[in-house]
DNA sequence: CGGCGTTTGACAACGGTTCTCACCAGCTCC
DNA sequence: GGAGCTGGTGAGAACCGTTGTCAAACGCCG
């Protein structure tokens, strides 16, 4: 039941330093860095707990590598170029607002969403 | 140069039967109980040189898993429900012109997008 | 048909994630 | 504060989807 350990406590401090999203490994790497002993495996079970719990978001990458962030973090989406990956973040209060409205109509409750938005930028072209 | 062997047209036929997504390894199962051998690998490189050509969109599952569907499959988002794993398929007018628009502001052309919603739907509350 | 360049497929390798299991450490009750 | 229960930890192995390797097979052109 939700041991408060020291090794949650750091997972958890660096996504309080950390804006957007990191991979389990890169936050492994980060703790590791700072002289903090923390296994894998805890890093991993520590990030899905907290995406169980709420207090992370996570979405995939292109890769398939799962990517975790803050929830707090103020909500927004990705521009990104598919040529050389340049990324744009973009807020949409205009997709929010659709996204709970369509949920709702099919009866789903607290909901939350991921967009990601591909194209080619203007120096790519 | 992109030559239409017996294991493209395989490939290619399989989505043509098809609605929505589908795994490498789907399709590569469904080959093979049809009778059809196919290696796995053919497979995987058959599916990716056909999203590289457009023909087929990508995404990944939350298990870090990769799909594919027939690209003139009328375009859509889905709505996931994250305890029973129900999907509804829903359209949205509004986001594909908002992504249009904002990435047009920042220069980004040839745009295409991926939208993924999820809830807790009405049977799981 | 013959040759050449691409494709194929069995298999190995890879990388991110999850599992295993012996050891360790919060928490609770005394 | 200490003992004991229970859940957490971590090194390494296992897992699984995917990608790379390379010799053999095949499509295509002349």
């Amino acid at each position: 039941m939700a041991r408060t350990t020291r090794q949650r406590s750091a997972v958890v401090a660096v996504f309080d330093e950390l804006e957007g999203f990191h991979s389990a490994q890169e936050v492994h790497a980060r703790l590791r860095t700072a002289g903090d002993t923390v296994g894998l495996s805890t890093v991993y079970r520590a990030v899905q707990a907290l995406a169980d719990d709420g207090e992370l978001d996570s979405i995939r990458t292109e890769s398939g590598e799962a990517l975790y962030r803050r929830c707090s973090t103020q909500h927004h989406h990705h521009l990104v170029c598919r040529s050389c990956g340049r990324t744009v973040e973009v807020a949409g209060p205009t997709v929010e607002a659709w996204a709970d409205r369509v949920a709702g109509e099919h009866g789903f409750a607290d909901v939350s969403h991921t967009l990601e938005i591909v194209g080619t930028c203007a120096d790519c072209r």
